[in-house]
Formats: structure tokens, sequence, C-alpha cells
DNA sequence: ACATGAAGTTAGCTTAGGCTAACTTAAATG
DNA sequence: CATTTAAGTTAGCCTAAGCTAACTTCATGT
């Protein structure tokens, strides 16, 4: 067996043991929360882009989505079928993909994440097509109460 | 066939077709570059986690990699077989995990960035922990340009 | 009306990252 | 020194997300 692996190596004291070994759960929680995030990503940009392409061309077409994405139609259909089983679209066959209550609720709050997290980041002086691009992966990870400090921080400045 | 599917409609004008059709693969690369900062995340998150480790503990050892991201000793084991194949790390069995020249740069890198991210989230106004949270996933999809102008608000600020 | 080509679907492969169960190895301790 | 227990490994399962190849369905233009 090994030696119980805490912070102590030996000479430090019972205080930063205790911090290190508190940290431990800490942590875990917050890698565990970004891989929770990391797994609705791909939801919530397809949520968004078919919103998008529902307000440009009246329609979402899957091939559209696709080529959006930047990935082939069969990805795009696989994980629509995804989209669809978590009650967030619905599709007719060969026919445009439409969003559920859900869905549009999830892409109504992905699209005021993406804008609030682009503004954020121009304010802070990224020129606005690495804002667009980082914000497309940053938009994510954003939880309720960073929303609330990056509007309270574009209102006072 | 389908209609040709750019922005139009019906009623606008070529400029706004144009816009669309122009939209298009840049939207796909920055998706694509999402995808792309995705798949190196786990490899960042490992490669600073064993630095912390082995600068508190003299070592970073599987368990307790695997206990701080809140994953299971095989799952830890799966991906430090990844960053293995990537020459990011070495291990010899049941030995401790060790960086590598190019893990060692790559943790430099990404501590620096959770630092940096961690620093102007509360800059903003978010408190500690929920920084530190958000953090652990956006500092993934921080670009160069992005740093940059991070580091310059943190200055004049 | 029908030929053709785009859109959509299906099947099947790959990699990654989770997990449990079962086993092996090493190290502390009685 | 033998036992026990923690650490590490291996095998095998699952889901997600990417791809290509091959097939089917639409819809348009001749
Ligand atoms: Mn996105
Ligand atoms: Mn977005
Ligand atoms: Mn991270
Ligand atoms: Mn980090």
């Amino acid at each position: 067996m090994r030696k119980a692996a805490s912070c102590a190596t030996a000479d430090m004291d019972k205080a930063e043991d205790r911090r290190c070994v508190e940290a431990e759960p800490t942590q875990a929680r917050r890698f565990s929360q970004a891989r929770t995030a990391r797994s609705t990503a791909i939801l919530e940009d397809y949520a968004e882009l078919i919103a998008d392409l529902t307000r440009e061309h009246g329609e979402a077409r899957t091939t559209d989505i696709a080529r959006r994405l930047g990935v082939t139609l069969p990805t795009a259909n696989k994980s629509l079928a995804r989209l669809k089983r978590e009650g967030l679209v619905t599709a007719r066959p060969y026919r445009g993909v439409f969003l559920t209550e859900a869905g549009m609720a999830m892409a109504e709050r992905v699209r005021a994440r993406h804008r609030l997290v682009v503004d954020v980041l121009e304010a802070l002086g990224v020129p606005t097509d690495a804002a667009e691009t980082d914000a497309e992966g940053i938009e994510h990870y954003i939880s309720e109460v960073t929303l609330k400090a990056f509007k309270r921080f574009l209102c006072r400045e």
C-alpha cells in the first residue's frame, strides 16, 4: 500500500494537509461540471443553429445544418436523432427540422449567452472574428452567476 | 431537388444572399475550431493536473489524478494511455506519471491560461468559486488573440 | 413524363471517454 | 514473514460524434 497520499510529503503541517484533502472533492466537482457542460454543448449548438436557419430561411434543412457546422450530412443526421430522442426537435422525413418548445427555450438561452459572451469579449478588446470564434466554445461553460456578472459589466461600462 | 437554399426566400436582395453564402464557410470554420479545442481539452486538464500534483506531492499517481478529476481509476488509466501515445507523459508501471518536455510545455500554457481566465472572471465580478468552475471549461477555448486581450485588460484595470 | 442530381437515410467503421468487474502487484502492518 | 488492503491493470460494455459508401427519395428542368 501507499503512503496515504494527502498533501504533506514530510515537513508540511496539518493545516496544509487538511486544505489539500478539502480541495479534492471541490476540484472533482468542477471537472465533473465541465464534463456535463461538454456533453450538452453540441445539443446547444444545434438548437441555436436551427433557430437561426429557421429565422433566416423560414426552415432548417439537414443539409444546411451540416454545411454550417462543417460536418457531413450523415453526422448531422445522427446528431439530430439525438436531439429528437431528447425531445428538442421534431422532423418529418425529407422535410425540415423543427424545434419543440423545449428546443426553442434552449435556443433562446444559448443565443442570449452567445451574444453576451461575444459582447464581453469585444468589450475586453478582442477583435470581432476571434470573439465569435472563441465564443463558440466558451458559451457552453458560462454559469448563471457568470452570466449575471457579464450583464452587469456591460451595463456599467 | 431543392431551391438552392441560400438566404433569400423570395423578396430578399442579392446583397443579403451573398452575405449569407459568405457566412457559411466562416461559421463552419468556427465550429470546426471549437471541435478541435474540445478534442484537446482533456489532454490539457490532465497535463495541468499532473503538474499540480507533482508540485504538491512530489509525484503524480494515477489514483490521485482520478480522484481529483472525479473519474474512476480505469478511466484515468485509459486517458493516460492517450497522453502517453501522444508523447505528453511517460509512466513506468506502478510508479507515478511524469510529464515529458512537451507535456510540461502544455501544462505551463494551460496553467497560465487557467489563471488568466479566473482573474478576468473575478475582475468582471464573478465570485471565486464560480470563476474557478467556469474557467475549467472556458480555458480550453481561449485563442492567443483573446489571451493577449485578457492580459491587456488586467493590466490597465 | 421522366431523367438526373441533390437531399436524405442507413449501415458500418473509428476514436474517445465514461463505466463495472475481475484480476494482479506492491506495500504496510500485525 | 504473511496477511491484508490499496493501487494499478485488463477486459469488456456503453454512448457520442466523427467519417465513407451505398442506397432511396424527391423535385426540377427538359
Ligand atoms: Mn457553440
Ligand atoms: Mn453559439
Ligand atoms: Mn479544464
Ligand atoms: Mn484548468
